[in-house]
DNA sequence: CATGAATGAGCATTCATTCAT
DNA sequence: TATGAATGAATGCTCATTCAT
């Protein structure tokens, strides 16, 4: 959200004043490159080790600058990762909601039908995570504890649910999801179904082949969700 | 292992030189009692904090002892939470496993009346979870980093895979489950199921209601593992 | 071996012992034999790691022992400690003392020859070191700095002091010294000699051939202190 | 090598920006200075107390800096311990080459000579050393144990015994000193007895006067090392 | 005589953060 | 804009010692 905001007023800077576009629009594009040099890096370090393993020396390091700069750009370690955990829900968000369109260009799909392609979608990415996914992943982790909060987090999963939510109501509505389901309950078990496959997915690779799951995973929620053959 | 050695040793004493039962007694029993404080203490304080701010200055206050006890039954932190994860995943699992001989005694029961049972039976543990249950869940969510392991958690899942395996090939064989599911697919993806929605319903325990989520989580297994009506 | 040993005991007194006079010296024995143990303990730990990393835990343990039995028996570390430097100071200074006897019984010797063959005797010990002369060398070592005090080690440092001068003055008298030596100073040198050899000897074993060593350092005291051949 | 580098990036910046030589230097400057107080402080504590008494904390605190500034500069306890034998070591061979410069600026010398003056200047800096040159013998003495290591101690070791092996075999050469002699087994000896002698000086100061003890070492050195008259 | 439970003081090290440059 | 110097608050762990048994 944060970054949008700079974007614009790049873009703003960059239309009114013409006579030095390029050195005004370094000053703010190196700030936006180093900020973004230091989410990868802190993404890829949480993916690794886990938020409190995650130093801010070691994120400085590997992405290349100081100890000092990310306090200096996000004002203090929980405000980085709530920037990371943000941008990184956006981002796997979006993709998850893209993935229908690039499958099924235009073509009108039922509410169902977006359901299963966006768990699979879902699922599919966190065959092999980017640094992003799985950092997301571990910082959903980090929220279990009682007085633990990863700071975007909660807030970002709500509007996960209310989503999911709408989507199940209207199929219901279409009439391609079972009616006798509770949407909200349905959503909630929806999301922890996903997350939890995924966690089991990323931390014990070796125990079943991904695609058996994957394929196993779909043919349930169909069967689940669909209206009773008979109905 | 270590527990009911010494309970054996104490009947021994008590049975052999009943005249000084207590205070023979007190060494052993010291000991163990003192385990369990910090064994409980740090259940806690991992379900309330996570792992790494679980320190063991905490827990030894919590548990009423010294700093150094922690470090001296346990020989350091690690062992700690290895111990804490192995006792608190075998209780979960043999409570998971007592719940249906309670509810049906002696009765033989279909391998999907089993699971639907074992499955309610773990979702309702979670609905107001025990510390040490949470402390379950806290540590099952440390294990997502790439790096991290703590330290006897993957195994036990490796053995909880297998018996969920068996148990749903046992349900094809006898009919209660649909026979074109792959069995290890399914066990993976129940384990993950369950423990999504576990951690969604403990971290996000206001966002609905419980009993219909448990309800649902129900229907949708019963109707996605039962045989086709038609077949 | 704890076990083992102690039914042996117990055997050893029910057939022997049937009045009580030696199950008197049994106790006295018992204990006599466990300080033994431990000091022999002490002595390795010591020589191999400093008498800061020599904890009592270990020692004990080495003994086949418990943690808490050289408090017991010596009262305190340090006590241990200065027992082990006392014991090993006596017995390194009486092999050295006798060592000439060994070689030539009874026959009358100058102070030069005994100069001389005391400090071979000494350098050829530490050619491979037993543990508790080991132990000594590094106990010496642990003198160096301004505040420490190994205590029974400079009392016992000051009475060999008078020892050599003594021994340097009598040789002056009769003739085997030359009588332009200041007696104290060179004890001093001599000691300070023997011990700074014996240590790079012990320290760096790989460094040169030690009977080399030796020959040299007999070649030199004998020139430095056998009276100038004109004279 | 680290400071001498720095010592010249500044001298090349006051070079090219004399407008603004103190602030420039400072960071540099800073940074060094810090590090020589910590090593000196370091030094002292160490030579007061050892080296497992000289705790992190009191060199900080002794050289007015924080308990963690140590780790921060140096890496580690030991690292530091490392820097300050390597520092001590070539400032003391340093210094005892730089003595017989100083008595006979230019002339050429014999070897023998050369060992006398060093060893006599050797001695001379431990009749009321420095805290370095008291840490140095710390140092040494906390090699003895087997298991024992002072970093930089035993490479810088073996370097002073090739030096002096080789001014043996060029004295031996020339003939100030006697052929008969081994070089190595010679040059041990030599230390041995420098080293022994001087830690003597040093714990037990009071024992003797230490005038006497030095004329009688280069007496005894002279001796023992020169041809024999007849020769 | 001997032990194991327990502790308090202390240790090296880590780390987010501050600050002068 | 960016950095390195510096720190204070922790943290896991060690160890000599005490004490009840």
């Amino acid at each position: 959200m944060r970054r949008s905001l700079s974007v614009d007023q790049e873009r703003y800077r960059t239309v009114v004043a013409t006579s030095e576009p390029i050195s005004r629009r370094t000053q703010a594009e190196r700030r936006a490159a180093s900020e973004d040099a230091l989410l990868r890096a802190a993404a890829e370090i949480v993916a690794e080790r886990g938020i409190e393993r995650a130093t801010l020396a070691r994120i400085g390091e590997r992405s290349g600058a100081s100890r000092a700069l990310s306090t200096y750009h996000f004002g203090s370690k929980d405000a980085l990762v709530a920037r990371l955990a943000s941008d990184a829900q956006d981002r796997l968000g979006q993709a998850t909601l893209d993935a229908l369109d690039e499958a099924r260009p235009g073509g009108p799909v039922t509410a169902l039908a977006r359901l299963r392609a966006m768990i699979d979608t879902y699922l599919h990415r966190f065959e092999d995570p980017s640094p992003e996914d799985r950092a997301l992943l571990v910082m959903w982790g980090a929220t279990f504890p009682t007085d633990a909060s990863v700071d975007g987090m909660v807030d970002a999963d709500r509007r996960s649910y209310d989503g999911w939510s709408d989507l199940i109501r209207l199929g219901q509505e279409e009439g391609s999801i079972r009616p006798d389901l509770d949407p909200a309950a349905t959503a909630v078990m929806l999301l922890g179904f996903m997350r939890g496959v995924a966690a089991l997915l990323c931390t014990d690779a070796a125990v079943t082949d991904m695609r058996d799951v994957r394929r196993t995973c779909d043919a349930v929620i169909t069967t689940a969700l669909a209206p009773p053959p008979g109905a």
